[in-house]
DNA sequence: CGTACATTTGAAAATGGTCAATCACAGTGG
DNA sequence: CCACTGTGATTGACCATTTTCAAATGTACG
């Protein structure tokens, strides 16, 4: 049976570059050619949103690559962002009305999106796929809680090396999650602002800890947006 | 077929008080004698652990009655409380190795627990309760978010104010989640220093803050252990 | 009735936020 | 090619809030 839709080639899963680690991973082939059908792949540029805070939830996706932020607005008009979301991640919120964040690129991005109620109508015909899903979930809410340690209880420096270190292992060549072959030189994909939206401290205590970190020799910071990690296990320290 | 194991009627799950909330309410009656057969009641008293953090992960359940709490010990000894779990919420770490948290039971409670082994076998081979679990988990990762705005952008005023309205809403006799009936009086079921551990403030803090707002008349302490919700609307007004 | 523990209160110190000024740099147009 | 401009980042001075440290006060329970 041919499902692909017209603008995919057949195969277009199968040359998927997260492919085995992203939900999809457990399916068969014939699975594969139906969840091919009811999504496609979308190109986002720097800065473009892809769900909005409280819109009915109408699109879930998988991340290929870039790297994008949820967030949500604050009474006072301050942004928090809830969580940053990287390749092979899931994103959106499946079986609810309502999406609670808002999902905007930080840097070009391409994800695979579906319609959420073809994909919540695939999802419950396919536990292996729903099980894939729960497993992430679940990985996800021990993320976030841990999380939540770094938001109530480090101080400004241990939140910024915490970041810095997280960031160099996400932002690893190969995805592959440890400190082993984590980036010692990488793009910052967040502007000041969103890195003290993401620590939930201002612009210039980020600035302040950056220059901090710098003139410690921990650092270094060829360009604003780049950051070199030259001393990782006292950034690990700084950490605790 | 009769499944139930010898301490147990059959029916138990049918007469179980949470029985519609929490995730087995989608399963039919020879789901639930299955159900039935791999579980058990237990109760706990107040203070008694269930789960140790870093510990293989044992045992799920589902709590009846009575509140929980889900721990991190940090570095530097301090413990933080990463979440209060509620009768019909679900606990525990399927599908892992490791359970990421302590859990211990705040007041006196009674439990319905599983060999995870067991669980997450019928688990997988019942659908309808792996995708009540979903949900679930999708919906404590919402909460889990939102709890995080808490943590990172609200004052002690805002974090207690908040913290007093939640738990008036989820301590309402009837489990039903909303303003309109929620507890006017409650047991707080935490010392000052695990509300302290939970909003991430110092013991001292927490007490100035209801001193605070026990003095401007919002809220009224007949003991330590004992809230009244006096002026509700100002208390909302204070969370922001 | 006394002891142990939790809570409250007070004063000092530290941390991060706020406000304001300056700096750096990319993009633009003369 | 270079000054100009706008945005983001940095820096400084001051201030507010919360933490820390210390002491006093309750309260429960043997």
């Amino acid at each position: 049976m041919e499902l692909s839709t017209s603008d995919l080639p057949a195969n277009f899963c199968q040359a998927c570059a997260v492919r085995n680690r992203a939900i999809c991973g457990d399916l068969d082939s014939n699975e594969l050619d139906l969840l091919n059908s009811i999504g496609r792949r979308r190109r986002l540029e720097q800065g473009e949103q892809l769900l909005w805070e409280g819109d009915e939830a109408v699109l879930v996706a998988n991340v290929i690559d870039g790297v994008l932020k949820l967030s949500t607005q604050l009474a006072d008009g301050k942004e928090q962002i809830l969580g940053l979301v990287y390749p092979s991640d899931f994103l959106g919120r499946p079986f609810g009305d309502t999406t609670p964040y808002g999902v905007e690129a930080l840097t070009d991005a391409n994800v695979c999106v579906f319609r959420r109620a073809d994909f919540d109508r695939f999802a419950r015909d396919h536990p292996r796929l729903e099980h894939k899903l729960l497993e992430r979930t679940l990985s996800e809410l021990d993320r976030t809680r841990r999380w939540m340690l770094l938001l109530s209880r480090m101080n400004a420096e241990q939140k910024m090396a915490t970041f810095l270190l997280e960031m160099s292992e996400r932002l690893a060549p190969d995805g592959c999650l440890n400190a082993v072959n984590a980036a010692s030189v990488f793009a910052l994909p967040l502007s000041r602002q969103q890195i003290g939206d993401v620590l939930g401290l201002t612009i210039e205590t980020v600035s302040r800890q950056f220059t901090k970190l710098k003139s410690e020799g921990l650092i270094g910071l060829p360009s604003r947006r780049e950051v070199t990690i030259l001393e990782r296990s006292a950034l690990e320290n700084r950490a605790v």
